[in-house]
DNA sequence: TGCCTTTTGTGAAGGAATTCACATATTCGG
DNA sequence: CCGAATATGTGAATTCCTTCACAAAAGGCA
């Protein structure tokens, strides 16, 4: 699943990992920090330094030898490469539990993900103000993630219904899905989709509780 | 990361997919399957035949040679080894966006986890009724987590306070935690924590878009 | 019964990700 | 300005994970 990017081959979890750098970064800004060792962000993440080190160098030599890597610049280039440093226009269809928690979810806006719509087929739903947003008749899915130029959805309804949404949602062009619903969707070549599996980590620790694996923090 | 089980070290990866594999086994079972083949499971998940045959040999041979595997008794197996087959009690730290979200979230109960207290410090939200749970005050922590032989806890409060909180659920005892705020928490070593990054999967997304990687689904 | 088909279970091979280890570059103190 | 200390960047080594490939087992059918 690696991609080309230049000439190398970059992994989904280097992808993942600038992301917590990102975070760290955030922090260490705040705290006022000029610079970072590479042993320091590892610390932090419960990585080695080696690691790190690695993961950045796929992009380039953002560091300085005997000082670290300048914060504030280092996480200007994550957010380049990961594509934090624009907006995103957002839609989350279903607004059940997890949709209305992700339509308040701050952290989202804060890295340039705006919900823009919100979509339900509820009657009682439809047309009213969810934390700032009317929640739009999901009939008209197709013509107004078009009309909003939305670049991504979140699939937030019931795991019987989330293939058909999907196939509304592709048919409106979109090329970017993440999937809450607990169903395996189909999708064409083109569309990127993840899964958020809200039920996945909790098993994990069940199965570590019972088989008393060796403890410690994992992402 | 890899832990002992009999002879075998199990990967993490394994231990994810055994949760998938539970999923797809739940489906096929309502649509009454009798058994099915680890190309077919491979097939819903999107991985290869060898790769469903290895996960489940680290734990016996569930299979039949020419038949496949049969379904309703590999759910029951793995629901065994991931823990599934039992009730955990569990508690929510948080009743904002996130907390309230899982509170509501029948997919855990469906599994076993069963959420029996919830947690906030808001004054006005303390002792409402939040979805069939009282809300308790969040002062009472360590003694109503003691007391109501809670296995697992939900941190879903703000990043600033996040650590305080896991303080004092280490004090109670617990010692498996799953952490919704974006920050890296501190526990000793024989405490599990796992992480629920929520944005980590749309900045993925932002990634792919931006790069043009080869799409397709992925966990 | 015996043969053909299917599919498992698993060592061995191959590939991918992580860590090692060190040459190289830079800062800092005196 | 020099030497000691620090920390990057990266090929090579290693470890970990996935896929291959095939022997072994079971079912189905003539």
């Amino acid at each position: 699943m690696a991609t080309e990017l230049g000439r190398k081959k970059i992994s989904e979890s280097t992808i993942h990992r600038l992301s917590l750098y990102y975070r760290i970064l955030s922090i260490l800004e705040k705290e006022n920090y000029e610079t970072v060792s590479s042993k320091e962000l590892a610390k932090r993440e419960k990585l080695t330094p080696a690691q790190v080190r690695k993961d950045l160098s796929f992009f380039g030599s953002f560091g300085t030898r005997g000082l670290g890597y300048p914060v504030s610049e280092l996480k200007k280039r994550i957010a380049k490469i990961l594509g934090l440093d624009r907006q995103w226009n957002v839609a989350v269809v279903g607004v059940g539990n997890i949709g209305s928690a992700l339509v308040g979810y701050k952290e989202f806006q804060r890295q340039g993900f705006n919900i823009k719509l919100v979509f339900d087929n509820d009657q009682r739903k439809i047309g009213s103000n969810h934390k700032g947003i009317i929640v739009c008749d999901i009939a008209n899915l197709e013509k107004d993630l078009r009309e909003n130029k939305i670049d991504i959805v979140i699939i937030a309804v019931p795991a019987t219904v989330a293939q058909y949404i999907v196939d509304d949602i592709i048919r409106a062009g979109i090329k970017a899905i993440l999937n809450f619903a607990p169903i395996n969707l189909k999708v064409p070549g083109d569309v990127y989709l993840r899964n958020e599996n809200m039920s996945i980590e909790l098993e994990y620790l069940s199965f570590a509780l019972i088989n008393q694996r060796n403890p410690g923090t994992k992402d």
